[in-house]
DNA sequence: TTTTTAATTATTGTTGTGAAAATAAATAAA
DNA sequence: TTTATTTATTTTCACAACAATAATTAAAAA
């Protein structure tokens, strides 16, 4: 059922095209130090996959036979992303080049893990017939999910009590028992992270990078080499334990606990309004706190493990998020090699980067060998 | 002028070996899941390199043709490591096993890059000579450094200034032009973190672990999945920016200076004796305090990495180093992912970890992609 | 001698490879 | 307009690597 896995140097063009772009197979023989000869037939058979496509009408080039440029072919496929939220369930749909062909948000129940995968199904044939995608390749599913990637036995997750019924159970044969497409289950942080190094641009300049999810909790994804750091146990990036638990997280929902404490009425995140006089000063002081408390996470993140670039993602309004980065970035982190400034970004993906990321994870698996 | 490169089916057999000891063709092909006639000819061509050899006298094991187990070769090659520190010099030799050949370690005046790599061929050529290696396949030589592992342009080293006339050196070019040998660079920390997961049996149960190594400063080693993580710009697990820079870092020369500062009549860290009632006392107060500021280094390192074990290394006394891991075995660590104690551990090598890790830098490089 | 398990050897077909030659498609020059 | 030149890509071709199956040999115990 799986999509026939492809050779090492097919691989290796694949990723030249998402870090560049578009190359031609010239350019590409030289980028990947390969005969013309062996590109002609790897891009032959990438190209008679569908998964690569040459660029049309292509400009004047100088003397010489114009070259003529390949890029990854939206139709090279689709995958498909669900993330488990307490409350709420997203899927989204991607091509081939990470676009985003499609995303659905509902409020829900709290469901168990088959009347989830149940629901996703259901969505997912629903948006693959909206969209006309029937003939079309699907990739797999990758499913995000709170709580560590990985568990002793392999196939358990301890998913935390957010998701009631879902602790430990085996999820891995409940969802492709219940989907049947290739499958791939990963931590929510991880998953954003994943988001990030593709879509987000910093594929292009770096291979190693962190991704600080505020969500719920607050976790973090890590990629070294364009790997995905799991851990022995895989608990990697569960930066949650850094914070004494008698003390507030710097989670949106201390923000918001924090708001209500100031007499502030909101029901959900999605009231919170920095715009509002009424909650700025709180927002204010809680930013600054909240930045303070990052700014451990953020040098031990760059004593350990050195990342290119420290992504903030979340829940959280873009402006909050930016005022954080804004904090940390004037902060006096630990990053000074290279006379560089704390490379703290915000997210600047539409759409959200745990279910894009998880949309991804069967793009990821098909250029990265295992 | 590099060993012939192996293929990666050569290399899964030699890390099985290397992870499990010894293990007949059959039980390879079962473990590395592929067929026996494969395992013939690759088996067959690694004897005839002289990396491996079949066990002779193996006793009876039942009915049917005794299964001949296969093993690491001693005589595959021999490999160099040397370590530069100031005012000392190591260089050891292993064999394809890892065990050590020999080793040497002498005082020198503050040497300049090419002095050190003129002295390190001169005593390699004498150990050579010594233990008749002379015919024997030189795999190349690793020679750890403190201080990053890899600069912005790949060839030159902040090393710190311990190391006088060694700050952004071209130390590739300068030693691989003095010793025409295979060349690994590598930083020290990072060197340790090989040697105990080669030899300090870590790669047995482990494929992600921390070396925490207490030298003249403190840095620390990372393995994930069998990699070494380097980071973005080859400053991962410079730990020591952890600590604020007027407060002590819990290191050796710390420990020095605060026995200096109690009276204590010390030289240099030879001089530091656990026995003595004179220091006894304020080594006790010593661990306590080091081990409180290492509790925050093990957390994030939990946190962050995940590691299966945290080695601490260094040139403290093992009672010493002891003490501090019993210290934070005690501690309140945040690994408490299945309930499982902190693994936190004290090298067990003979030998200086860094310079055995360098020596097997050229080992590893063969056992790993690129 | 038979049975059992380990290891090797044909045998065959597939696959991937680089070098060199051939072809394609443009610009520059005559 | 024609021809030469340049660069990109493809084809041809001889060959090495490799895997799987089945048949064979090896070395022990029953």
């Amino acid at each position: 059922m799986h999509f026939p896995s492809l050779d090492k140097d097919q691989r290796r063009i694949l990723q030249a095209l998402r870090r560049l772009g578009s190359l031609s197979r010239s350019a590409l023989a030289i980028e990947l130090e390969m005969s013309a000869t062996a590109l002609t037939r790897l891009s032959r058979d990438l190209l008679s996959l569908g998964l690569i496509e040459e660029v049309p009408d292509n400009g004047a080039q100088g003397r010489g036979r114009p070259a003529v440029p390949l890029r990854l072919a939206a139709g090279g496929g689709y995958a498909v992303g669900a993330t488990a939220h307490r409350g709420m369930l997203d899927v989204a749909l991607v091509d081939f080049t990470g676009t985003t062909i499609a995303a659905h948000h509902e409020a829900t129940d709290p469901l168990d893990p088959q009347a989830f995968a149940r629901r996703v199904r259901q969505l997912t044939h629903m948006l693959v017939d909206r969209h006309g995608l029937l003939g079309r390749r699907m990739l797999g599913i990758g499913i995000a999910v709170p709580g560590p990637s990985l568990s002793a036995a392999g196939d358990r997750w301890s998913v935390v009590d957010v998701l009631p019924g879902w602790r430990d159970a085996p999820l891995r044969d409940i969802f492709s028992t219940e989907m049947g497409w290739p499958l791939w289950i990963e931590n929510d942080a991880n998953a954003a992270a994943i988001a990030e190094f593709y879509l987000g641009g910093l594929i292009r300049d770096f291979s190693t990078l962190v991704v600080l999810l505020l969500g719920f909790g607050i976790g973090a994804g890590v990629i070294t080499d364009g790997r995905l750091v799991r851990g022995q146990y895989g608990v990697a990036g569960e930066i949650g334990c850094l914070f004494p638990g008698h003390l507030p997280r710097p989670s949106p929902l201390d923000l918001l606990a924090t708001l209500r404490a100031d007499g502030c009425d909101l029901t959900s995140l999605a009231d919170i309004d920095f715009a509002d006089p009424a909650q700025t000063p709180t927002i204010l002081r809680w930013l600054d706190r909240a930045a303070h408390q990052l700014e451990t996470v953020c040098n031990t993140a760059f004593a350990w493990l050195d990342p290119g670039a420290i992504m903030l993602a979340g829940t959280l309004p873009p402006v909050i998020l930016q005022g954080l980065a804004d904090r940390l970035h004037g902060a006096d982190l630990v990053t000074t090699v290279f006379q560089r400034r704390p490379p703290v970004r915000v997210s600047a993906l539409r759409g959200s980067p745990i279910t894009l990321g998880a949309a991804l994870l069967p793009i990821h698996a098909l250029s990265v060998d295992p």
